[in-house]
DNA sequence: AAGCTAAGTTAGGTTGGCCTAAATCATATG
DNA sequence: CATATGATTTAGGCCAACCTAACTTAGCTT
C-alpha cells in the first residue's frame, strides 16, 4: 500500500549487506576490516553493525572470521543492487546524465525509492539488463548475472577480449577511461606488460595507450578467441 | 561537486521546516501541537526538535508560543517545497504515476534527490509551474507564487470559481475528488449549503454533487465574477 | 483573584549508528 | 613453541530523534 512493501531495513543495513555481497562474491567470507575500508567506517563499528546483523538474521557471523549473507541478507543484497543498478541506467538514458555522475546519486536514491519507481523506471527505459557501467541488473525476483570475467590486469599478451564492465566508484577514474576508450563494448587488446607492478600497453580501437596494474584491474573483459 | 551542495540537513530536519513553513503560513506562529498532529509525532518530541532548530538558526523559538521561521529556515522550507513539487510532478508527467500515489513517494525522494537532479526533472517535463495537485512550484531561488485562494467550504451560493488547487495528503480523498471531477482547471458552481455543517451541492462540469465541509475545506479556487 | 484546562516543556529512557582507546584473538614466523 | 603483528572485539561515549510520564505555564472562566 505504501509502496514500499513490507521489509523496512535502514540505510546503513542497506548499504553494510550490498557490500558484504560484493566482498563475499570476491573472497568468501566478509572480513570486518574490508567491510569497513568499503563503507569508509571504523572497524569498530562494524563490528557494532554486524551484531545487529546477525540478530536480524541477515548474516551469519563466526566470530574472528568474518560474515556470510543468510538467505534473507542476500534477497535485500540483491534488491539493492537492483535498484542501485536500474536508477544509474535510469539517470544516463532518461534524463542525460554521464556516466560519472550516477553513482553517488543511486547511493542515496536506492533507499527512498518505492518497488514501484524502480519498475517504472526499468520499463521506461525497456529494460536494458546492465547499468550504465556494464553491470548486471538484478530481475526483480532476485536473478543475476554472475559470470565470472577476467580484468585487464590478467590478460596475457596478445590475447584479445571486450570490455563488459568497469568499476563504477570513482567518478575520476570513470572520466578516464572514458577519455581511452575503455568502455562496455569496447574490443582490446593486450599487447605488454612492464614487469614489477609497470605498465601494460593496450590497444583499444586502434589507438594505444599504457595503463597502470591497477587500474587494468577495475576494467572486466570478455576474453575473445 | 557531491551534487548536494554544502548545507546538510537531516530528513526530520527538512519535514518540520515544510510543515513550520505552512501551519506558519496559515496561522502566524506555529504551535508546538500542530506541528506534531501534522507530522505525527508527540508533542515532547516536537519541543525537542524545536530547541535543535532554534540552536541551528533556522526558527525563532518563543517559549509557550510557537515558532517562525528564520530567513534561512524559510530558504530550506522552500527549497523542500520546490522538491517535493517537482517530483510530484515529474512522476505523474514521465512516468505515468496517478496523482493519488505521488505524495509519498516525493516525502521521500525530496531528501535523497541532488539539486542538480531536480532541475534535470523540472526541465525535463517542460517546467509546468505547478504540481500535480495545483501547489505552486517555488523557483531554484526561492520566488513562490503566494496567492490567496478561497476553499469551496467558504463559497457563497451562486458563486463560480475555477479550481486551483487541492490538498495531496490523503491519496483516498484524492481518489475520491478525482471521481467527483474537484482537480484543478474544473469550472465549479456553489448551489447551496445546508445549515450545520451540512452537505454543500456543487455544479461541477454539468454534473451535481453534494460534499461535507471538511471535503470542501480541501479544495481551493479562484472566484469567477 | 483563584482555579481549571489545554498547551508546552522537562525529565528520563530507548535505539541506531557512529567514534576512539583498550583489550583480546589468530596465526605466521623465527 | 613463543611471540609479534594485524585483525577483531569490547568498553565507554556521543548525538539525533523518537517515546511516556510528570510537571509548568498561559489564558480563560467563574
Ligand atoms: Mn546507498
Ligand atoms: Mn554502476
Ligand atoms: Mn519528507
Ligand atoms: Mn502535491
Amino acid at each position: 500500500m505504501t509502496g514500499r512493501s513490507l521489509e523496512e531495513y535502514t540505510a546503513p543495513v542497506e548499504d553494510y549487506l550490498k557490500v558484504i555481497y560484493e566482498i563475499e562474491r570476491a573472497s568468501g567470507a566478509a572480513a570486518t576490516t574490508d567491510i569497513a575500508s568499503r563503507l569508509a567506517i571504523a572497524p569498530a563499528s562494524v563490528s557494532g553493525m554486524v551484531r545487529r546483523l546477525a540478530d536480524q538474521g541477515l548474516v551469519d557471523h563466526e566470530r574472528y572470521h568474518g560474515v556470510r549473507l543468510t538467505d534473507e541478507g542476500r534477497r535485500v543484497a540483491l534488491r539493492m543492487l537492483r535498484r542501485h543498478r536500474v536508477i544509474e541506467a535510469y539517470l544516463t538514458r532518461a534524463l542525460g546524465y554521464e556516466w560519472d555522475r550516477v553513482h553517488d546519486e543511486a547511493e542515496r536514491l536506492e533507499h527512498a525509492a518505492s518497488d514501484e519507481l524502480i519498475d517504472r523506471m526499468e520499463a521506461a527505459i525497456g529494460a536494458p539488463g546492465v547499468d550504465p557501467h556494464g553491470a548486471p541488473i538484478p530481475t526483480r525476483e532476485g536473478q543475476i548475472d554472475e559470470r565470472e570475467l577476467v580484468s585487464l590486469a590478467e590478460l596475457e599478451p596478445r590475447q584479445m577480449g571486450r570490455v563488459v564492465r568497469v568499476s563504477d566508484d570513482d567518478a575520476s577514474r570513470l572520466r578516464y577511461l572514458g577519455e581511452l576508450g575503455l568502455v562496455p563494448g569496447a574490443r582490446v587488446t593486450m599487447l605488454d606488460r612492464a614487469p614489477f607492478g609497470g605498465p601494460i600497453r593496450l590497444r583499444v580501437r586502434k589507438a594505444e595507450c599504457a595503463i597502470g596494474p591497477q587500474l587494468a584491474g577495475s576494467v572486466w573483459v570478455e576474453v575473445a578467441e
